[in-house]
DNA sequence: TTGTAAGCGTTATCAA
DNA sequence: TTGATAACGCTTACAA
């Protein structure tokens, strides 16, 4: 292991002068740096291997060093959902390219902070997680004496106390609903998943963005945008490659039959994404019931597919830009850690609605 | 930040002490031992928080580091595939409860190797590369000084120099054919993708299982069981939730057709994975054909799902105990990096065919 | 422009 | 059973 003293003592030169040297220094001469560039590359010698001695020299001076390692906290079972994947791919899209290394931490209370966090070795966290379910994080992260302060983004969720990059929910639902109403559907139903220790912030602007569009179209939303109170395995991934995995098969249940007979007079359902959508789709045809021609359904976020009998995916959803998301979110990652961003930049990215086999005009129901 | 010496100091006594106590040394006395550990806890003395120093130190005596951090390289769009979720998942499962870290590297050629692995930061690398494509990437490490020799487990693919868990191939496909044997199909054509550059090890193990299964049927497999080679996109991921990727709908071409043109008495597919499965089931269902009353089809891996109209999947598959395999590599590992195993275990877990719609008695074709 | 010296916090050796 | 000392390789302040 070849160390700047070694080199210097090649040069009959003193071990400081490499160390200036190496780093560029301006008070070594031209050629006296050049001369121990080329010496060091012919020993070979690595500065990463002496990453520790580095760093203890650092720390004496009270400097932070980088470490080129981000983490990435996502919510259990991320990995079986499209919809994560997506964003991750950006993330190392932007990341790996830059030559840093992507740590993935699932983050949840019942494991250990992985010691790497304890020894100051990563540089900030991107996360997926709701405000509610990262407070506790956040909190034992900032209180972690070897992650400390650093940048945090979050993906997907508003945040208070930290940068975010996210979607339009209330343009995304906006058009989901102008769709089914352009189409000539006069009664809607949303989707609501109800799981009362989650942020509501975004069900509340998809909510609002849904009843503006009704209201545009001069209709009152009270009347003509009810809301349906989904199953909550609906929202959950329909197939989990897992042996002996729970939902090998979606749960094909009647309580949207039921809501139908209540409310006879809907035809356009908004899901809240597309694994409900389908299950919903799924429950009407176990109803003997059928999407487009009986009702019409808009998934969101178009990462699960509805195939037809020829693989074509009949699915109308909203789209999100999920990897230019992840993108962006490592971007200002890189920014905030290199110190060019702000700490609270806050991003927010358009949706576009993709229309396909499962909306059409609605025909008069019995 | 609370060091030895400040504990010390605390407790009147030399720092040295303090260094045995807190590693547990029976040349301390018990109660000097405990009232250390006392103070320190008191003190929030945090030992990771001084990695450095102690690497320095342990370098300095010739000693390894463990730094509970495991690289995992997966090839690129990993992500968007169930079957290495599972993998990974089945990784994470053991990784992180261990207290590791869990670093992914795609470890591609265009992107420079992360710095982290350079530090000598990294304890060990799970991957699932074929051999072919993983001999550049594995001679790069080797040669990193801040990698060298450390342990490295391959998952699913066989591996000559390291550690290796994977499935049985042979007895899969053996399942496979004889599950269409069992049902009265005498001609069967196993799908086969030819790609020039990878490990064919795992598909001939695959073909002999299946001739050994026609074999057993007192059949031979050179009349009873053709190749039949897919087109190459066949075995992509259905569908991408990137926007604008560009596999968003199948390519549904007509070569499985035509290879029914000349092969006439076919009634039987053993396909390579469930995408190609499915994408084979489109072919026919375009062509007019239908699943399982003119044709049987078998999928493999167990890892994409073909729904019918109710949510029930119909896809007759090898399933393959991925996140199992994803368990034991991890442990392995764990084993590999504590000193516990052996540098060259192979592991082979056995497959499992889940019967289900997509494969029937044949009845008799014009 | 270059050299000197101190110190980061730990571990291991050796002396007490 | 405990204490003193030297080193690991680097960065920086200061002296030459």
């Amino acid at each position: 292991m070849v160390t700047q003293r070694d080199i210097a003592q090649r040069c009959g030169i003193h071990q400081t002068t490499v160390s200036l040297a190496l780093r560029g220094d301006p008070r070594i001469s031209p050629e006296t740096t050049e001369h121990i560039l080329k010496i060091a590359r012919e020993m070979g010698y690595d500065p990463s291997a002496h990453a520790p001695a580095r760093r203890m020299a650092a720390h004496r001076h009270g400097h932070e060093v980088r470490n080129h390692v981000i983490a990435v906290a996502m919510p259990p079972q991320f990995i079986h959902m499209h919809y994560y994947a997506a964003l991750f791919q950006g993330i190392v899209d932007v990341l790996e390219p830059e030559g840093y290394a992507v740590v993935l931490a699932s983050l949840r209370g019942d494991s250990p902070l992985p010691t790497i966090f304890n020894r100051g070795d990563v540089d900030g966290l991107l996360h997926c997680h709701d405000a509610k379910h990262f407070v506790p994080l956040e909190a034992t992260l900032r209180a972690t004496p070897g992650f400390g302060d650093r940048p945090m983004v979050s993906l997907m969720w508003p945040s208070d106390t930290h940068c975010a990059v996210r979607i339009d929910d209330h343009g995304g639902a906006y058009q989901a609903a102008r769709h089914l109403l352009e189409l000539g559907h006069r009664h809607l139903a949303q989707f609501f998943g109800h799981s009362d220790d989650s942020d509501l912030r975004v069900q509340n602007a998809r909510q609002e963005g849904a009843r503006q569009a009704v209201r545009d179209f001069g209709l009152d939303p009270a009347e003509h945008l009810l809301l349906f109170d989904i199953p909550g395995r609906w929202i959950s991934p329909l197939w989990r490659p897992v042996a002996g995995a729970p939902a090998e098969r979606p749960i094909v249940g009647d309580p949207l039959v039921q809501f139908l007979r209540d409310h006879p007079q809907t035809t356009g359902f908004l899901a809240i994404n597309d694994a409900s959508a389908i299950q919903a789709w799924f429950s009407l045809n176990a109803a003997g019931l059928r999407v487009p021609d009986d009702y019409s359904i808009v998934g969101f976020d178009d990462v699960d597919p509805m195939y037809d009998d020829f693989g074509h995916n009949q699915l109308t959803s909203v789209r999100l830009p999920l990897v230019e998301i992840g993108r962006r979110a490592a971007r200002l990652m890189i920014d905030l850690v290199t110190g060019k961003a702000d700490d609270l930049a806050h991003q927010v990215l358009e949706t576009q609605l993709m229309a396909r086999g499962s909306t059409a005009a609605p025909r008069n129901l019995p």
